[in-house]
DNA sequence: GGCAGCAGCCAC
DNA sequence: AAACGTGGCTGCTGCC
C-alpha cells in the first residue's frame, strides 16, 4: 500500500493506493466500517477525459473516502480492482459525489455500475451548493466548483487540484486536454489530488447541509434537484442519433459559403470577417456612418447594424430602403456560415459514440434562476428560423420524434404568481392574451401592430425591459410605447402590485427572494428589478422539472431526449408516437396556482428538422431514407394528402 | 501554446 | 423614474 499524507485544516489525512490483494483487504475493511455505521462516503473517478461515450475513452481511478481517509483504486487494467470498486459501490449506503452526473455516467459505462442503482444513493454537493447560493465568483456569489467550496469552508490553502494538475501536465510535455489520458498513473501529485478531492467532498457535505438547513431549503426540495439530476443523467445516457452523412455535407456546404463570402470581403480589406475592428474600420471607409457604440468605446457591428446596412429585413429579405452595402452583406453570410458549421455542425459530425449518437451536457441547475443548461453541442440554442441544423438530428430508427411545449408558459406563470384577476380570467377563457390585451387597450378595432405590442409588453414584463428597448424592438415612437405601458400597468393592476410587493420583501430579506418551491434566488443590489424575471423563470423551469418528474413516475424518461426551457423533445416507435407524445402532453399540462399550464404536442417525422419545414418539405428533405423505406415513403405520400 | 476578456450570435 | 432575463460557444486580440 502506498501512503500519501496531506494536511487539511489542521488534520493530517492519508490517502491509501492499494497495490495488491492484501492491500485491498484494508480497502475492504474501510467500507464495511463505512457501511455498518450508515456513513457518507465520498466518491470521484479520474478518467482520461471529459467525452464518456468517445470509443477510446477510459476510466482510470475510482476514489473513496471520508473526510480523513481517501483510497485510490486503480481500476485502469486491473480486473480485481475494478471489481473491488464494483462492490464497494454496491454496498456503501449513502455516497456524496461533487458534480454527480459525470461520475454517474463514467461508471454506469465504464464500470459496469448501473446509474439506476447508483443514483439513488448519492448526494450531488454542487446540487447543494447550487440550492443555497446559485452564484458563480464572478457573478458575486461563492462559486460552485469543489476548490472555490473547499477553500471557503474547509481550508483556505486547500490546493486547486485541477489547475495543479494542468501545472503538472505541461511539465510532462501535455495540455490540459491530453493530460489526464498521458499521466502516468501512480504520479504522486495525481495520486495525492484524487485522494483530496474526495477528503473535501467529504468535509463539505455537512457544512452545505447545515446551510441549507438554516435558511430553510428542505429535504424535498433536494430530493426533487437529485430526482430532475438522475432524470436528465438517463437522456443524456440515451443521446441522440446523429445523420452522419447529411452532417459531413453540411459542414462542407457551410464552409464553401463562409469562404466565398469572406472573399468578397476581402475585396474591401476586410481579411477576417469575425474582426470587428477590421470590419467597422472598412465600412466607415466606405462611406458609412457608424454610430453605435460597445461597452469598452468601439464601434459597433453586429448583426442588428450589418442588416441594416445591407438593406435586409430581420429574415434576410429585401427591405428596398437603401443601396445594399456588399461588404455589410458578405459579412454577415460567412459569420452566419461559418457559426453554424463550427458550434454545430462540427460538434455534431466529431462528438459521435460507436454507435453515431451524441451524447449532450445537461446541467439540471445551472442558471442562477436554476434553469437549465444543454452543452456539448448546445442543443437549446440550434436555429430555430430554418431547418437546416436540426436536420442531421434523428430519431431512433424505426421511431418519429415530438415535440411537447407549453403555450405562453412564463406569461401564465406570472399572472398565477401575481394573481393577477383580468389576465387570469382571460387565460381561463383561452383567449389569445396579446390580442385580450391589445383589445381592452385599444377598442375593438385594435391592428396587428396594436398587438404586437401589448405581446413585446408583456414580454418587457416577464424579463424586466423598459420603453426604449421595446420602442428600439418594435420601432413604434417611444411615446406610444409609453402610453402602451402605462394602459397595461393600468389593465393588470396585479403585475405592478406583485413586482413592487417582491422588491419591496428582497430590500427587506438581504436581496433574496425565494420561489414557490422555496427556492431562494439572490439578487443584485443595483439590479432589484429582475426580482420579478428571476421568479418567473425559475418557477416555470420548475413547472417543466416538476413534469419531468411525474413523466418518469408514468414510465415517459425512456421516449425523453432533451428538455429546452419549455419543451420536451423526444421519440417514439412510429406506429404509438402520436398516443407517447399525447401521454406527454397529458401529463406536461397541470393547473398552476388556478392557472391551467396547456401544452402542445406535435408529432414530426424522421428527423428534428421536419418539425421546422413546410408539411410538403418533409419527403424531400428526407429522400435518401424515404428511397431506403418504400413503405413508408406511400404512407406519408397520403398523409400529405 | 494557453488563457482571459471582448464582441458577437444562437436559443428560450 | 427606469431598469432586457438566462445560458453555450466561437473567433479575435493581447498577453504571458
Amino acid at each position: 500500500m502506498k501512503h500519501l499524507r496531506y494536511t487539511v485544516a489542521g488534520t493530517e489525512t492519508v490517502t491509501h493506493v492499494p497495490e495488491d490483494g492484501r492491500d485491498l483487504q484494508s480497502f475492504r475493511a474501510f467500507v464495511e466500517h463505512q457501511a455498518r455505521n450508515g456513513l457518507v462516503t465520498a466518491l470521484d473517478t479520474e478518467t482520461t477525459g471529459l467525452d464518456i461515450y468517445s470509443p477510446t475513452y477510459g476510466l482510470r481511478t475510482v476514489q473513496l473516502g471520508n473526510a480523513v481517509d481517501a483510497y485510490v483504486l486503480q481500476v485502469e487494467g486491473r480486473p480485481e480492482m475494478a471489481e473491488a470498486a464494483r462492490w464497494a459501490l454496491s454496498v456503501l449506503p449513502r455516497m456524496v459525489v461533487h458534480n454527480a452526473p459525470f461520475d454517474l455516467l463514467v461508471l454506469d459505462r465504464h464500470l459496469s455500475t448501473p446509474l439506476e442503482t447508483l443514483a439513488p444513493r448519492v448526494t450531488d454537493s454542487k446540487i447543494l451548493a447550487h440550492m443555497y447560493d446559485p452564484r458563480l465568483r464572478a457573478e458575486g456569489g461563492t462559486g460552485l466548483g469543489l476548490k472555490e467550496l473547499s477553500a471557503l469552508h474547509v481550508d483556505p490553502s486547500a490546493p486547486d487540484t485541477q489547475g495543479d494538475l494542468t501545472a503538472v501536465f505541461r511539465s510532462i510535455g501535455e495540455t490540459k486536454a491530453t493530460g489526464w489520458r498521458a499521466i502516468d498513473i501512480n504520479h504522486p501529485t495525481y495520486l495525492q489530488y484524487a485522494g483530496l478531492d474526495v477528503i473535501f467532498a467529504s468535509r463539505l457535505l455537512p457544512i452545505l447541509e447545515e446551510q441549507l438547513r438554516k435558511v430553510g431549503v428542505g429535504r424535498p426540495l433536494v430530493d426533487f434537484e437529485h430526482r430532475v439530476m438522475t432524470i436528465c443523467c438517463k437522456m443524456m445516457r440515451r443521446g441522440m442519433r446523429v445523420d452522419h452523412d447529411y452532417v459531413t455535407a453540411l459542414v462542407g456546404r457551410l464552409e464553401e459559403e463562409a469562404r466565398e463570402q469572406a472573399l468578397i470581403a476581402e475585396r474591401y480589406g476586410v481579411t477576417s470577417v469575425n474582426a470587428t475592428a477590421q470590419v467597422s474600420a472598412a465600412l466607415v471607409g466606405m462611406g458609412e456612418t457608424l454610430t453605435e457604440k460597445t461597452p469598452s468605446g468601439a464601434l459597433k457591428v453586429d448583426k442588428a447594424i450589418l442588416l441594416d446596412l445591407a438593406d435586409l429585413d430581420t429574415s434576410w429579405q429585401r427591405r428596398g430602403a437603401r443601396t445594399p452595402n456588399p461588404l455589410a452583406d458578405a459579412v454577415l453570410r460567412s459569420k452566419r456560415a461559418g457559426k453554424w458549421r463550427s458550434s454545430y455542425g462540427i460538434a455534431m459530425r466529431d462528438g459521435l459514440d460507436a454507435a453515431g449518437r451524441i451524447h449532450y451536457n445537461i446541467n439540471s441547475l445551472q442558471a442562477r434562476t436554476a434553469r437549465m443548461s444543454i452543452s456539448g453541442p448546445p442543443l437549446q440554442q440550434l436555429p430555430s428560423g430554418d431547418w437546416t441544423i436540426r436536420r442531421a438530428l434523428l430519431p431512433d430508427e424505426g421511431h418519429r420524434i415530438f415535440s411537447v411545449d407549453y403555450s405562453a408558459v412564463e406569461m401564465r406563470v406570472l399572472a398565477a404568481l401575481a394573481d393577477e384577476s383580468v389576465m387570469k380570467r382571460a387565460i381561463a377563457e383561452g383567449r389569445d392574451l396579446h390580442a385580450f390585451t391589445a383589445e381592452l387597450i385599444y377598442g375593438p378595432d385594435f391592428t396587428s401592430f396594436h398587438r404586437k405590442l401589448c405581446k413585446g409588453v408583456g414580454f418587457g414584463k416577464v424579463y424586466g425591459g423598459g420603453a426604449l428597448t421595446l420602442s428600439r424592438q418594435t420601432g413604434a415612437p417611444l411615446p406610444d410605447v409609453k402610453k402602451a405601458i402605462s394602459a397595461y400597468d393600468r389593465t393588470y393592476r396585479g403585475i405592478k402590485r406583485y413586482s413592487s410587493h417582491l422588491q419591496r420583501e428582497a430590500r427587506a430579506r438581504g436581496f433574496v427572494v425565494r420561489t414557490p418551491v422555496g427556492r431562494r434566488l439572490p439578487l443584485d443590489r443595483d439590479r432589484v428589478y429582475a426580482a420579478t424575471n428571476y421568479m418567473v423563470q425559475s418557477t416555470a423551469r420548475d413547472v417543466l422539472c416538476q413534469a419531468l418528474v411525474d413523466m418518469d413516475d408514468k414510465g415517459l424518461t425512456e421516449y425523453l431526449l432533451l428538455p429546452i426551457h419549455d419543451e420536451a423533445l423526444g421519440c417514439a416507435p412510429a406506429d404509438i408516437a402520436e398516443d407517447v407524445a399525447r401521454e406527454v402532453g397529458k401529463t406536461m399540462s397541470m393547473d398552476f396556482f388556478g392557472v391551467p399550464l396547456d401544452t402542445d404536442p406535435e408529432v414530426g417525422g424522421v428527423s428534428w428538422g421536419s418539425l421546422y419545414m413546410k408539411k410538403a418539405d418533409v419527403m424531400m428533405k428526407h429522400d435518401a431514407y424515404y428511397a431506403a423505406h418504400p413503405d413508408e415513403a406511400r404512407a406519408a405520400e397520403e398523409r400529405r394528402k
